[in-house]
DNA sequence: AAAATAATGTAGCGAGTGCTACAAGAGGGA
DNA sequence: TCCCTCTTGTAGCACTCGCTACATTATTTT
């Protein structure tokens, strides 16, 4: 037992400033961290952090994969399955859940970086694919029973909420409430 | 007749300078718009700009606004009337359109606006409600005929088609594809 | 022609950016 | 004890940011 505690204190102490930075870009967004504010953020130093992650552009990328990590999980806890309930009754949940101001800065977060991609910035296309993966494992699980490729149908319900979402993002409520009842309703 | 040319002179060159700053927008987004690149690219001085249009925030709003004015009349340009056909292959054509590489900027941008808005960043607001409303009425000329509540039909299409880019974006067009086929399919 | 107004260039300010050189403290291994 | 690696603070560099003061040139009005 030459060597066994430094690696493991260097690396503690590492991750203990994801948390705080994830959420000064929660709060901020991607383009508006730069490394004294994020170090603040963290009870750190911009040299530091350069320290630590090498450059701000992998920082930025490493906090996101953390959070791209831990979404899966908060999801889980968020809502029990649903065995039965109408599909339209759980595009409303689904909508109004994520509409809410707990949630919103984490779609505002998604929306930005996606937006990112969309320019070709392909560094951060892997973490949109493991929010969307996430996204739909968790639908998989609590969405209520249906009928032929359930994968199918989960995509088909999130691209619907999300697509709603962007129209209630944009100022219009009442269009992202009628697309949904008419997805989903009788 | 007095004062007749002046202001109409100073007009015409100011607003000359909206379309290049437009297009760089495009290419780059809002977050990555400071006011030398854009002078640069209006080929005038950013000094200049800010002559012309008092303050960088108010510089990207106009050309913002001046864009989402545009959106509608581009639209109708792209796109004949269906006056028949399926919604499904109706939106399987509007998602590979605004996939293309024309538009995607167009999509980038109103997702990054999109988000600002998300944030509170309630300047961005009328912009994007405006261009959600230009895609409203462009749809409802375009769209196939439908029944019942003509709204609430392009509200869903828009959704649907919007969410389903928005998984794309992420790297996921399966899902996208998916959900199309899903919300519209026999 | 004189005066007033509009338009533009030059230079720069104070603040913030990512990042680095240098040195010094801290801790354990020899 | 000495040394060596890890960690951290200080100071600063070269750059960009939005914006402005000042001066100068056009153009128009009187």
């Amino acid at each position: 037992m030459s060597k066994p505690a430094p690696a493991a204190k260097r690396r503690i102490d590492r991750d203990a400033l994801l948390p705080p930075m994830a959420q000064f870009l929660l709060e901020n967004g991607v383009h508006a961290a730069s490394l004294r504010p994020l170090a603040k953020a963290a009870g750190t130093s911009d040299r530091m952090l350069v320290y630590h992650f090498g450059s701000k552009d992998a920082l930025v990328e490493e906090v996101l994969m953390w959070l791209a990590d831990r979404v899966q999980a908060q999801l889980g806890q968020l809502v029990p399955a649903q065995k039965e309930g109408t599909l339209a009754d759980f595009a409303t949940m689904l909508f109004d859940l994520l509409r809410q101001p707990m949630l919103r800065p984490h779609l505002a977060l998604l929306m930005e970086v996606s937006a990112c991609c969309a320019r070709g910035q392909d560094n951060f296309l892997i973490v949109c694919q493991q929010v969307v993966d996430s996204y739909h494992t968790w639908l998989v699980d609590i969405m209520p029973p249906t009928e032929g490729d359930r994968t199918a149908a989960v995509a088909h319900m999130l691209a619907t909420v999300e697509g709603a979402l962007m129209q209630d993002m944009a100022g219009r409520e009442a269009f992202a409430r009628m697309a949904l009842e008419r997805a989903f309703g009788d």
